[in-house]
Order: structure tokens, then C-alpha cells, then sequence
DNA sequence: CAACATTTGTTCGTATGTATC
DNA sequence: CGATACATACGAACAAATGTT
């Protein structure tokens, strides 16, 4: 089981799990980990990776969503928003 | 001459208990007790550890906040601050 | 159609911390 | 030193929609 490359939650942190989490999956985000409108890994998957409670990483996707970085698709899975700032390939 | 660092409250002390805390916590900081970013132990923790008010602790909260020795976030605990001037290892 | 797995939506209970009175 | 309020986090369970076989 591979570590996450950004490393873990600090329980013990000034700023909140959740809040950390936000920052990680941004930042996995804005390196190109998973691709606009491609589904990022499900909350279960989250749970597992990162060893923190559900409502917890509802609570971090729910930040990014409201920073209009993801979008959730009921029983579909949450997505990269494509227009937040990729830069766009001159015609591959 | 201070306090002990790891002594106990003296109730019948010139110094005031809240002091004597600050003291004590103060000492056990630099020691390394608590890194730094990291938190103390909860206000409910240092009353039953110490025998004190949570008025008397949380004054003595109070007085190393005003020297720049620790930081609270709400909702969250207290913390070390970072840059208070943590002894550099002498090369390890 | 049925059965199953996956995924998000929702709610309840419990615990710990600080904030305030 | 109580009592209450709020924020945060964990755990568990169930519902609903979707996709697959």
C-alpha cells in the first residue's frame, strides 16, 4: 500500500482534517492527478487512503465543491470541473 | 530563582498560581514536551493534571498567547508557536 | 426481470475541544 | 466549577440511484 504523495493528516494540526484533506486533493488536482470531468476516487476509496471518517472527507469534497473545483454526481462518483483552470492544449 | 518546570502548584506562594503555570509550561515547552504546531494538552487536561480552576488554567493560557509562546485556534486547542525560538539541534 | 456491487445521500449516536455564562 | 453551546471527528447504519452480470 503505497503512502499518499502528499502526505498524511496531522490529527494533531492547527487546522482541521477536513481541512487538510481540501488541501491535498487540490493539490492533486492542480498537478494533473485526475483529469477535468474524470471522477476522482470514491469516498470509500478517500476513507481508506487517508484513515479519516466519512463524514470527513464529505466534509473536504464539500469545500472544494463549493470552491467550484469538483462536482458530484448523485451515485455517480465526484469530477474534476473542467473549466476551473486547465491550461488548453494546442490541438493534440 | 523560577519555579520548578516540573514542580507542582504552591498555592501559598507569592507567585500567583496562573503564574506558576506559565512558568511550568513555559519550561516544558522549551524542554521540547510539546513541538512546535503541535497542541497541549486540552484546558480540561492541565485542571486535572495540575489541581487548578479552568479560569487559572486558561489564564495562564492566556499569558504565554500574550508572549507569543503559544496560539489558539478555536474549536481546534492551543498550540506551540513555531517561531518562538526552538534551540536548533547542534548538528545531529 | 433479478441479484449484486458501487457510490453518493442521510441520519443517528458518541466523543473531544474550546467559548461563554 | 458547574451548565450549555458550538465545531470537529469518528462509527454505524440505511436509503436511493446507477452499472454490471
Amino acid at each position: 500500500m503505497e503512502p499518499d504523495p502528499d502526505g498524511d493528516i496531522d490529527h494533531g494540526a492547527p487546522l482541521p482534517p477536513y481541512r487538510q484533506l481540501a488541501g491535498i486533493l487540490a493539490a492533486r488536482i492542480r498537478r494533473g492527478d485526475w483529469q477535468p470531468n474524470r471522477a476522482i476516487p470514491s469516498e470509500a476509496h478517500l476513507v481508506q487512503e487517508y484513515g479519516l471518517a466519512r463524514a470527513t472527507v464529505r466534509r473536504a469534497i464539500a469545500v472544494l465543491v463549493d470552491q467550484g473545483v469538483l462536482f458530484v454526481v448523485p451515485q455517480r462518483g465526484t469530477f474534476v470541473k473542467p473549466d476551473s483552470e486547465q491550461p488548453s492544449m494546442p490541438n493534440a
